[in-house]
DNA sequence: AAGGCTATGTTGACAGTGTCAAGATAAAAC
DNA sequence: GTTTTATCTTGACACTGTCAACATAGCCTT
């Protein structure tokens, strides 16, 4: 960050900021995201950020938006593997969520938490990524539900949002450390994946 | 608050914080909660609640506690209807479950939330009342699997961890406005209830 | 090139917050 | 009646997010 000569204007402030929020956040957690300390680290004063972001939420939103659409890419990258079979991808698929979410807890927090969700204060470039992620939630189940995997007699929004819950639920207990604890991952995922696929067991 | 006439001795303060906490709770969000408001509701200076809670996490504690031990009686009387049929028994535990995550959602927020079970912040009291809760739905799971609900080749712990992380992750997504809205309460219970139970369809 | 516009960055200030330390009061214990 | 103990008080500190007013510098137009 010291590597620029100090000048009035900073240059990137903006990038400068989410970068040490996102170092920030995976070290500290969430809740010790300050804008202060934010804008020291970015080697600038403490109002400085509201040029860039309309409040502490604003900037939050930006970093889950990040998140999102890493996520994003991270699902269509492995529901896409062709050499795998619907089955074996879709254990992978669950695996890898409660995977992504044990390994990054602080930016999962912020991502699924109320912070940036509650009394819409999500942002319209929060939400203009968050949906399409959602979305694709969605068109996996339908597809699941046709290779026969998930039951075929329930909606597909419906089912998406459970089973979708489901890897939440299971993600949140997890992180958050109430009666789940991490050395059992493996084993709740493939409970979960059996459940599911209860017909074809 | 104000019936008593005003003496240096509050007389039962520990009980009126909890009382004004809960009332603020359920009104304005946890986030909402201040130990100095609170303090003022109870007509009692700034740090007077420092006598009865070692800190604010563990006024909240308190009130969580309150909640769990709520929801175990509640969970308890659904389970033990004998004039009903187990399948009955379980999807109704369902709709409870989500229901009251709905109609409760701060203090839902407040008992699940990380605000209480962050790095090892939980009270021993908070512990004492919530692990039987929890210990309840592995119980219960077992008995759901005696009688041919949920899947009898699992292991009742993971069972439990999923079964209820469904419902978990279900009212998070309620209650945080994620993807899923009030209005398909109903469907999307029976929607989960019908996956658990895919074998009896 | 000169001047003004606008994006960006600054200090000052305000109302909050949780929490500690030190002292005041009243009730209970001896 | 005296001492201990529980409870409550004011004062203080270091934080926080955010607004208003002002400073700087790069860009745009003339």
């Amino acid at each position: 960050m010291a590597n620029a000569v100090q000048s009035y204007h900073h240059g990137d402030l903006r990038s400068a900021l989410i970068e040490a929020a996102t170092a920030r956040l995976s070290e500290h957690g969430v809740d010790s995201l300050s804008l202060r300390k934010l804008a020291e680290d970015a080697g600038v004063s403490r109002t400085a950020p509201y040029h860039h972001f309309k409040d502490k939420s604003a900037l939050l939103s930006a970093i889950a938006a990040k998140g999102f659409s890493d996520w994003h890419t991270a699902a269509k990258r492995i529901f896409e593997q062709e050499d795998k079979t619907p089955q074996v991808r879709f254990r992978e698929f669950v695996h890898e969520y409660i995977g992504y979410a044990a390994d990054n807890p602080e930016m999962y927090e912020l991502m699924f938490g109320r912070t940036i969700w509650q009394n819409q204060a999500a942002t319209n470039d929060l939400k203009n990524v968050a949906f399409p992620c959602f979305q694709f939630q969605v068109t996996m189940t339908r597809y699941w539900q046709d290779k026969g995997l998930l039951p075929n007699n329930q909606d597909a929004l419906r089912l998406a949002q459970v089973t979708w819950g489901t890897l939440h639920g299971i993600a949140r207990l997890l992180i958050d450390g109430i009666y789940a604890d991490s050395s059992h991952i493996k084993e709740m995922c493939d409970c979960a994946a059996d459940l599911f696929m209860q017909k074809q067991a």
